[in-house]
DNA sequence: TCAAAAGTGTTGAACATACACCCATGT
DNA sequence: ACATGGGTGTATGTTCAACACTTTTGA
């Protein structure tokens, strides 16, 4: 294997983006109308093309920040999977690195700026088809994000920074769908150790009535050891 | 976001290989002697460049046949990251999609093939650098195989077609560093819907001395619900 | 004082663990 | 016959699921 310039065919490499935030009891998803050939007028996932100097890493991190026009994510990144048909942009042979982000509620994308024409929208109210093959990556970021959240900690990402353990339940209900026991679910998270941290003393929220809750903050473990199951 | 040929910079584009298996009760990965700089003698994942008219998978699978020498592979194969740090190779830019490949005991690399340089390495037993990146990748891999037997079928892709149960159960006391109680283990197995399926009738298998064993198929479940814990 | 939401207790069922024991086979 | 390894039984402890109950708060 040696290399040399003649041997090895050019590619373009992007990255696309499955930003995923909970608003109003539904996982949705951040979309953009695409303005220009092809799939003029489609849904697509955000993106956009690798610097030279830069990691994909650093290129999705950079592209979270213009498309949601927040400078300092408050949720996490992590990579999902690549994209290499041949043919999955028509006009030149591109592969492309995918990202899902998970985040806390976020403002509504604002006119003016990089994200003008970015809109949340619900996965289950999604059209037919998106641009190139953005409906199979955000089927896999969906699944990634179900899956992940039984065994490791992610639904605390989806929460802000505190948090009680009622608005940590619908998470786990929303994204799966399920209802759980409210005391089981308590036992579940207290019992698991480092999973969740109480905030001290006389911290309490309120919702519209009934007994304050106490807050909680994200604890250290990143795995569930046992996880937590769908029923 | 517009496409023209001078806007985007052009990488090369190529596939690694962390081929997994089990020999003698160790759980050993399959490198390459490099023959050339840089990183001349030391250690490497195998791996290929990317052809323009074919997509990573098939890239990743036409390697993995030249390089175990194994036309039809017996075992399961799975894109696991994307590594793109921008001085990962010193000559290029390179971005690397990495697979992992699971699979049975398979023979000893035939020298006068593809295959030549090519040695199964016990991975507690490795140098203290690969080449490139190859140790991050190879980490990284066998975190994902460890994690996926947890709450997968994966670990019939490491016996033969047919197994008995003290052979799957060796699978997960080699790569989880484990032991569990025969019974317990068999009475999990069996518990879990479509995980195994017995072949009919006089089918047994013979080891040295004592009662012949029940051979089993893998069955058609992929995921394991609950999954199977470590202790 | 009532409704709503947080938090605690309790009970029977299901499951896991650690063994003891029986069965089939080759030497 | 006996050692070896497959296969089954069972008692004990732990966890889970369902639901009743108590506490705190706003209206």
């Amino acid at each position: 294997m040696t290399y040399d310039a003649s041997e090895f065919p050019p590619f373009a490499v992007t990255v696309d983006l499955a930003v995923l935030t909970l608003r109003a009891g539904n996982l949705c998803v951040l979309l953009i109308t695409r303005g220009e050939e092809p799939f003029r007028g489609q849904l697509a996932l955000p993106g956009g093309f690798v610097h030279v100097t830069e990691s994909t890493d650093a290129a999705a991190i950079r592209e979270l920040a213009e498309e949601t026009g927040v400078h300092t994510f408050p949720g996490h990144i992590e990579q999902l999977a690549t994209y290499s048909e041949p043919e999955r942009d028509p006009r030149m042979r591109v592969v492309s690195v995918a990202y899902v982000a998970f985040a806390p509620d976020l403002p509504e994308p604002v006119a003016g700026t990089d994200a003008a024409d970015a809109a949340w929208t619900a996965v289950d109210d999604l059209p037919d088809s998106l641009a190139f093959d953005h409906r199979t990556i955000l089927d896999d970021a969906i699944e990634r994000v179900r899956s992940k959240l039984e065994y490791t900690t992610l639904a605390t990402q989806f929460v802000g920074t505190t948090f009680t353990l009622r608005e940590l339940q619908t998470v786990y209900e929303t994204v799966w769908d399920v209802t759980w026991d409210r005391a089981n679910f308590r036992r579940k998270v207290l019992g698991t150790p480092d999973f969740v941290r109480p905030v001290d003393g006389e911290t309490v929220a309120t919702g519209t009535r009934g007994r304050h809750a106490q807050l909680y903050r994200a604890g250290d473990a990143m795995t569930l050891h046992p996880p937590i199951l769908r029923g």
